[in-house]
DNA sequence: GTCTATATACAGATAGAC
DNA sequence: GTCTATCTGTATATAGAC
């Protein structure tokens, strides 16, 4: 590899880098090139030799992002996942969490590109099927076994994905300390408690 | 009322339903001042004699909606409801998602107002716990009746309703024909039977 | 490849005439 | 009260030097 593409692959992974940091900070919309640039000590010019745009940039996050949750998806045995299993659910939800939190800023950015798109565009639904593909495979397993779900596979895959993104997105990454509201401080502990009983067995409980 | 006041009165209801309709068509970061001015049928200075900004005038839709909402929930017996109770759950649910789905445009406006605050502000928890609180009384009601839940009742309820608007943001609000996507077009009988059997029983189903 | 400087475009908000 | 015209600020993207 040659000394220049060398220094082109250090601009262009400090970019993402830099990004990543400040759509953190302050969402996707409100970051503009410049800050980017600054945050990655470098020019404001410079940006457009490894990006069209900040929706192309966002793209690239998102590939990155994919290579990541393929691991961590790795040792899954497929759609034969029984989901009504308490283990297998709360391991499914858990792998789902953790790639969400672990790249709060990349989903947010995501969203955000998403809702710029109009509410009519159907970017959101798309976003929401994509991000649960794998969940309604699962679901589409259950229901050919025989099992009696609650709706039609993708419509409950989606409504399981809008409750655990929107909580994603709305619960701040960590102790915020005292900014800006009052949002609490859940553990991602009590949260998979919760949902999993909740998506298990519904707010009945187990009994009947 | 005098002439003046009563032609100020209908300028500023003009600007209010134009905003409406802008915003369900194009969402509120992409509306522009002067496109709700000209759809109005009014000009762009206008505007500045009724609210004092975009955010402003959102804050006027969503009173408005706040009216119509208790009308919506006149007849509710307060907290004393039992969601584990399959009817009452479909009815508390089939509120909220018409009062979701009615304000759609208003809905969205609130969500992206919210998010442009930054990831870390807290507005979207607020925004999603503002929504639910009805729910969450209901829920703590339960727990002080010694009915055993699958979590907090504020993240279960914050849960529910983010599962529920999630799926009202998402969904297209009718047959968009082919616009954007491959948008569904569940019914909300299909939609409501799904979030009720789903929330209720989980999973899992009824039985065990 | 990266930099500085700038062209282009547009949104929010205001001033002053009618 | 409403209008037209405009000021101000800011974001994207490009041009040309190093």
């Amino acid at each position: 590899m040659g000394e220049r593409k060398d220094k082109a692959a250090q601009t262009q992974a400090a970019l993402k880098d830099a990004a990543r940091r400040q759509f953190a900070e302050h969402g996707f919309l409100n970051t503009k090139i410049t800050d980017i640039t600054s945050a990655a000590g470098r020019a404001a010019g410079t940006f457009y030799q490894h990006f069209a745009s900040k929706e192309d940039l966002l793209q690239a996050l998102l590939a990155d992002m994919h290579g990541q949750a393929g691991q961590a998806f790795e040792g899954d045995d497929g759609p034969v996942h029984d989901l009504t299993d308490p283990a297998q659910l709360r391991e499914h939800l858990a792998v789902a969490w953790g790639v969400m939190r672990g790249n709060r800023a990349v989903m947010i950015a995501l969203f955000e590109s998403a809702l710029a798109d109009g509410p009519n565009s159907g970017a959101l639904w798309n976003r929401l099927t994509a991000d649960t593909s794998m969940l309604r495979e699962h679901l589409e397993y259950l229901s050919e076994q025989g099992q009696a779900l609650p709706g039609d596979p993708a419509l409950i895959a989606a409504a399981m994905g809008g409750m655990l993104s929107m909580l994603a997105y709305a619960l701040p990454p960590v102790a915020t300390g005292s900014a800006g509201g009052d949002a609490p401080g859940y553990t991602d502990t009590q949260i998979l408690d919760a949902l999993s009983s909740l998506l298990l067995h519904g707010l009945a409980g187990p009994g009947q």
